[in-house]
DNA sequence: CTGTTAGCGCGTTCAT
DNA sequence: ATGAACGCGCTAACAG
């Protein structure tokens, strides 16, 4: 019992026929039921209701007027992520509240990391698109380029013709990461992936930039592994954000005087707190331990945190740590951060595809700041914000 | 620059004159492109490529076809609960698996709370709804039901014609409230919210049931004050995974020969630790403090666990404290709680909704067990399950 | 392998 | 206030 399989559903012809109406009428009964006379409206709604017609089919309107209804998002990772994810969820939060704002629904376009990808992207019925941060590389860009629909892509990669949305994060890190190196001498960055293969790995920052061979595609996989054995070099990194991260935080150390090849970089493979913890437990292991970790992520932060208390490590007078978002578990844990919010920028990217702002609003800059706590060491001075 | 208005598509007909083909001819190009030969292919992309044109129409297919290639989600709760509330998000996360399995969409239908909603639901073009937990008196289920699309209810309420996936709440509150007011004298509930006006209240079980006027129905305002006078009445609750619960409390407490009256109900009206801990401080301030708290989700729980530290009780000590759905935090908090995975509850719904489940499969019961850690006193003992 | 026919269900336009 | 015609853009079904 309970059947739901899809029965077939009665259509406005019919209800015309048996409210003895034009089609045209019942099409107004819904859509502009002022234009109908309250007593034909009764007699169309009555003949609707005996025969289940649940009102016009949105597919057919949608053709007919040329809007869905629904704004689409992308991931650049599997469909999950936008529930497993904790940047993703605020950012879609974000995005949602915009949403229901505008009577609009949310369409999540099914990534898998495979091919079909495109695939699905192209079929999507949405009146507009909200990337979400993905990789130089991923072909999917182009797809929505070419639906001609409006776009804005989060986070990176820029493109011309789609709007786009982030913070400085070059220079969000630099700031960060001259707090958090502060008197250090073994630093490491707990870093994004790089590219889309979200490889795992523990390495240095690659002796000079430029050295690397191949380092630009970050898709040869010799290149890759000349990378991993050579070490990082920002500029290899496809996915905007981390590479911009990557180099904020090596312009912080540039700065304090060292070499990038000093500094030792996490790769983890998802934004976990579960994988951070077993990272920053190979960053502190060991006669060569770092003395200041700069995470892309507050909760890879949190998770470092947890590791260096259960090894026994003070923060910050063995270890600085510094995270980044400022999230609601930032500030009871004492951690220096990047303060931004995520929910913000996908409020305004939802607006800026639903074509609420103006072009001028677009470009501007989005804001961030350094909230400086217990994990640094420089926490308790007060210095101007660059 | 980078201007995004949406600009008018190519249509087939234009690919079909340019390249001097049928329109059925471009049409098998991208539907099924082994159908037509490598030559008129290549000429059919090329002309297309030509003018832009971004592949068939979404929104005709879809027409055409009979199938939307996505699944409706219908939150009982603002939009943005999809990304706000950690339970949904763990849902939801099973629903978005399969849906990239089977490389559908997913739509999250905006609700609000206003009358509108149920416009919303029926004007959204998709090939099934999965609906999460909502109210008994929730208009929107009559809405979705009318369009005969397949459709699941998770949590409740139960409806003739749609599916309904849920764990049995109350025997798994009564094994779980057995266990934390296990030796306890002054009981309370932490609740979820009883119904749609979402109030949060601190204040005793209902001396009698049936004694409080109007409480079947939960919306008489005047029902209203007087339940929160006189005391809780769980079959008030519209909520059924609320009600069910609290019902499974009242009957573990009375197993213990106690009253409802004695049991302390506080509602919180959203599902956070933050709220949680508000509310916490309320039922263990003053001489009468509880020394059992039964919480309905392990957020509610951990934030109930952070104010007992604050306030210097000892857990499982001087109270003891359960949660629900064994998340990744309750075991390193030691926390006694319900499991079930939501995420599976999640990925079945999805696959009901999508016609990928057996019938007889579909009504198959929702496994839970409990999980006894250090925040119960009958933590050490081994009993056997219900 | 390619073309023809005939709608999918509705809403804009123009008439009455 | 109501109706008739037409087409939104595409594809199943059947030729050829």
């Amino acid at each position: 019992m309970s059947e739901t399989a899809a029965r077939r559903r009665a259509t406005m012809v019919e209800v015309a026929h048996a409210a003895g109406v034009s089609v045209m009428t019942v099409s107004y009964t819904y859509g502009r039921p002022e234009r109908v006379s309250a007593d034909t409206r009764a007699r169309v709604r009555e003949a609707a209701e005996r025969l289940g017609y649940p009102g016009p089919h949105p597919g057919a309107r949608s053709l007919r007027r040329g809007r869905t209804g629904t704004l689409g998002v992308v991931l650049g990772e599997h469909l999950t992520y936008a529930f497993d994810d904790p940047q993703a969820t605020r950012f879609l939060s974000g995005v949602a509240g915009v949403c229901a704002d505008h009577g609009m629904a949310l369409t999540l376009v099914p990534i898998t990391g495979g091919p079909s990808d495109v695939d699905r992207v192209t079929e999507a019925a949405v009146d507009g698109f909200v990337v979400w941060t993905t990789a130089d590389d991923d072909p999917v860009i182009d797809a929505i380029a070419a639906t001609g629909l409006p776009a804005v892509v989060h986070g990176g990669p820029r493109r011309d013709g789609l709007s786009f949305v982030a913070v400085d994060d070059r220079a969000a890190a630099e700031a960060v990461g001259r707090e958090v190196f502060a008197g250090a001498r073994r630093p490491a960055v707990l870093s994004f992936p790089l590219d889309r293969d979200r490889i795992s790995t523990v390495t240095f920052g690659a002796a000079t930039a430029g050295t690397v061979p191949g380092a630009a595609s970050g898709i040869d996989p010799d290149a890759t592994t000349a990378g991993a054995a050579s070490g990082i070099d920002p500029d290899a990194a496809t996915f905007r954000v981390t590479r911009r991260r990557l180099l904020g935080f090596r312009d912080a150390w540039a700065k304090a005087g060292g070499e990038w090849s000093q500094v030792r970089v996490a790769v983890c493979s998802i934004n976990s707190a579960r994988e951070a913890e077993a990272l920053a437990a190979e960053l502190l292991t060991g006669p060569d331990a770092c003395d200041a970790i700069a995470a892309m992520g507050d909760e890879l932060a949190l998770g470092t945190l947890r590791t260096a208390a259960r090894l026994g490590f003070a923060v910050p007078g063995d270890v600085t740590v510094s995270g980044w978002d400022d999230t609601d578990a930032a500030a009871p844990a004492g951690l220096t951060t990047v303060a931004q919010s995520l929910r913000d920028q996908g409020a305004r990217c939802a607006r800026i595809a639903l074509g609420r702002l103006t072009s001028t609003d677009r470009d501007a800059e989005v804001a961030w700041n350094l909230v400086r706590r217990a994990s640094t060491r420089r926490s308790q001075r007060r210095r101007a914000q660059p």
